[in-house]
DNA sequence: AATGAATGAGGTTTCATTCAT
DNA sequence: AATGAATGAAACCTCATTCAT
């Protein structure tokens, strides 16, 4: 497992300080993206002596994998819950799931942003730590597909595809909204979004809503 | 409009450069990214003297213009086709247009996920220039959705929405291909993505499979 | 007032390291001037390392600044001795003056002709800041010549431009002495000079030598 | 004699392709100074191809002395004048003279500043030449007040160093009028100036009127 | 734990000049 | 006589990183 290996003992204080230069991250990259961004403008961000930075960190690469490490932990709790929620109609958990996210990204959405044009950079190691969480998200989906289509509520060949498709989707305000933004509320985006889903599960428009308690 | 300055008279030549320039940028964007891609890199990879590339360009930006503009015009035909088939029907239309995208993405991987990734650092000029084209071929996806709901075929309350969905979901292989990639065929993975698209917009696999004479 | 900024604290040494600076341009300016002045030249004349320099000056037009800056303070006290003497035969004081202000030039021969040769190169906000300096001095003789005038010694219908005039006749030696300086020894020099303003201001060499205890 | 070597045999056209560059340096080296000056700059202000303006001069060293070489032949003249005419009065002499050159230094303000500013760019041959015009032109000054002093009409102990210092006073406009362009018109300017000198030699303000014939 | 001083490598861009036609 | 293409050297400046305290 990836790991970030500082010169520090004291390991609350590494988890403190690890906090402070991902706050700083979050900011200086969705402004100007990894590279235009320099350890000056971290150090000064963060409130961490430059130097001293590097007691913390072995260099600027540990600071973009510190950045999707943390990303995760904010993603994490929302999958989790699902995975919990197993008693529920498959249309509810996954609307839930699709409701959930959305209102994560789109909270993060800089941070979404910067997360897909800057994986590029993480160095081998830290992508495949990075892609196995993912993957682990985009499993919990096809869970929810596969216990839906078990029970012949969702109709698709193909789970594994359609969670793929699905997480994919979950990003594609961040990613597309130039396009979009201005003309929706963000609640009209999600129902679009969510019908977009449930159709291609061959669940239609009236269905999920009557389930989910919607008018 | 935006457009490449250079100090040269020979129109020709110029674009003949402007295309050595590209080539060399695809190669050395898709491994390191325009930022780790030194103008010294271009230069050798190009085979045009550094200084000289200067000639041909006014700064490094317009390099990252021109590979976007470059990219656009193998896209472009695509859709053009698509403007040019409006007595097929709509279905047929969609899905040809929606297998001749995959096609030019699948055969153009890694620009696209340049594209994707390095798009924020367009300036501002150049990135409303790039938008505006990529806004334009939404549109022809939207009119093609427009149709097929005039017509009573395709359902769906925002084929606006859709449109920008169905393109962004065109690229999802690039950008979140590691995870599938390797269990599917591409055609494979052509035929799921199609009927993804189709049953969100309420067609059926088997009717469009028929009606596109696939068995 | 013009100020140059440095990322250090500790402002004795930015004072240390203006002057290392200084020490440096001065050599080298008066070699080659400013522009044929690499960075590169000033740092390792200067003793400190080049990416270094940059903490202590903002770009290279600092230094040109700086450069007049310092020499200024080298001024400065002569003409404040000056203003201090109010006592004494304005005869005297301009003589005085006129003989302290050539030792500084002559003692600072290139520094002067850079001076003369690089102002153009300032910045308009430095060159403000120079121009006003010099302003001042110019006025510091101005007074003496007006005090002179009112007490009937002096004869001349325009302190203004005599001033003017006369710091301008100051540095001919830098600025045209190739053709005249090895012909005199320094004194006879400024004794000619001193002797040319005393009677365009209707002194006679007998009377301001004998006033000034020359004989 | 320091001579610019070119390429071309035929004289009448190097000549005028000397001339072209001489009239592009003028601006140029005025607006930017020397070094600022590219060779593009001056290819392109002066009508004449780059590379082909290689075959006229051999670096841009050359260009520098053309600079100097023609601006003398605008300055040669008047004091040619002077040298034929030492029927007249020497004050009357003197005060044409005077003025004769503060008028061409006037009417050529800024390239006088360029030539003070950028001799030190000179090499040793082009310097050489330069300064030998320049001292023939004040030895021309020193045979007026040689004249004068024979005749009991100037007095100074030294016309030489008299000389030195008239001619130099002729460019203190360009050098210096930033601190009294504003307030004076060029007439007055050059009557404080004459009058300045001929006090220096002796000679008050009624005599010299009287003799020039101005009230 | 914390910081100011220092450095080497490398980035983009410009320039004077030459080559080939 | 005249020109477009090409080049090597060097300029200014920034950055990630380490040293010494």
């Amino acid at each position: 497992m990836r790991r970030v290996v500082s010169r520090i003992k004291n390991q609350e204080l590494v988890k403190e300080r690890h906090s402070q230069i991902f706050s700083a991250a979050v900011d200086l990259f969705s402004k100007k993206g990894y590279h235009k961004t320099s350890m000056k403008d971290i150090a000064e961000a963060s409130g961490i002596n430059l130097s001293y930075l590097y007691k913390y960190i072995s260099s600027k690469d540990d600071i973009l994998y510190i950045f999707y490490d943390q990303l995760h932990t904010r993603y994490k709790p929302v999958y989790q819950l699902t995975r919990n929620s197993d008693n529920q109609h498959p249309v509810v958990q996954l609307q839930q799931l699709i409701s959930a996210i959305l209102d994560v990204v789109h909270n993060n959405h800089n941070e979404i942003l910067t997360m897909y044009t800057e994986s590029r950079h993480l160095n081998p190691d830290s992508l495949m730590a990075v892609l196995s969480k993912e993957s682990d998200m985009i499993q919990c989906v096809e869970e929810v597909i596969h216990r839906g289509v078990g029970q012949g509520i969702f109709s698709t060949d193909d789970p594994f595809m359609a969670a793929n498709i699905i997480q994919y989707l979950m990003v594609v305000e961040p990613l597309r909204g130039w396009n979009f933004r201005d003309r929706y509320a963000f609640h009209d985006f999600v129902t679009a979004l969510t019908d977009f889903v449930m159709k291609s599960l061959g669940v239609d428009e009236e269905k999920w809503r009557e389930l989910c308690g919607m008018q």
